[in-house]
DNA sequence: ATGCCGGGCGAAGCCCGA
């Protein structure tokens, strides 16, 4: 079995002690980050090393940052989204892991908030779902397992947040970003966790603010999109709720899959 | 209507996130 996790961390220097206890208790055999804030040279390869973990890091400072881990070899493909060289933001990153007899092609995605939206940031947001599923398009031609994981910033239907009213006008809500996300996902791709879960109000966000964790009022951002050839593969999927509740943790949780061999 | 909380940066208070 490969399990493959997706997890939004807010700052891999803030949320280290959290992120190896997490990786030593679970031990996912490829890990999707997001929002590492921090460049290269500063990500702590040496500690997660230590765990059994190769690395593959995708930097900026103080903003955004995505990162594969693997305890199986990663070859890098990518370190940006195609379809706009101007894009400097560190948001996509793909490799292929050679996990044994059958490789793995993953992306550690990061989507652009796109609020507030009467700003030039929700036409960027627009714009980047859109050059997400040309190459989702591309990529579905290869024919290959293939897992589009991360922190989307798109909360695809009223089901996945505490209160749709008024969540209506969010970036994260409106018909245009729930547009774009359905048309990805209608390239062949499947939502894992939805695969295994289809009742409503379950989430993978929490705000830090008013209380949200404490009443459950969260959304669901974080996906994993499987191919075919991986979905055929698919035997289950979660939210691992255990490190919102822990101290000082990321406003997301991890989502996962397992795949069989 | 805005801030709530939390991280980065950098050493106070602003920017940003969702």
């Amino acid at each position: 079995m490969l399990r493959i996790a997706t997890w939004n961390v807010n700052s891999i220097k803030a949320r280290l002690p959290r992120v190896l206890d997490w990786l030593a208790d679970t031990g996912p055999d490829v890990v999707l980050l997001q929002e590492t804030k921090s460049v290269e040279e500063a990500f702590p390869a040496l500690e997660i090393g230590d765990l059994g973990y190769n690395h593959a890091v995708v930097g900026q400072k103080s903003y955004n940052g995505v990162a594969i881990l693997s305890k199986h070899p990663i070859e890098v493909e990518a370190t940006s989204l195609p379809g706009d060289e101007g894009d400097e933001q560190a948001r996509y990153i793909e490799a292929v892991i050679d996990s044994g007899a059958r490789p793995i092609r993953v992306a550690s995605i990061y989507l652009p908030n796109g609020n507030p939206t009467d700003t030039e940031k929700f036409p960027y947001k627009l714009a980047w779902l859109d050059r997400l599923r040309e190459h989702a398009q591309a990529l579905l031609g290869l024919e290959e397992a293939l897992v589009l994981g991360g922190d989307y910033n798109v909360c695809p239907t009223d089901a996945d947040v505490y209160d749709p009213e008024g969540w209506r006008d969010d970036a994260l809500c409106r018909p245009e970003s729930r547009q774009r996300f359905r048309a990805l996902v209608y390239e062949g791709f499947t939502d894992a966790f939805r695969a295994f879960h289809p009742e409503p109000h379950l989430y993978s966000f929490w705000d830090y603010q008013a209380g949200r964790w404490q009443k459950d009022q969260g959304l669901r951002i974080d996906h994993l999109l499987l191919s075919p050839q991986a979905a055929d593969r698919l035997a289950d999927s979660d939210i691992d709720r255990g490190p919102r509740g822990k101290e000082k943790p990321s406003d997301h949780t991890p989502v996962w899959c397992d795949l069989e061999d």
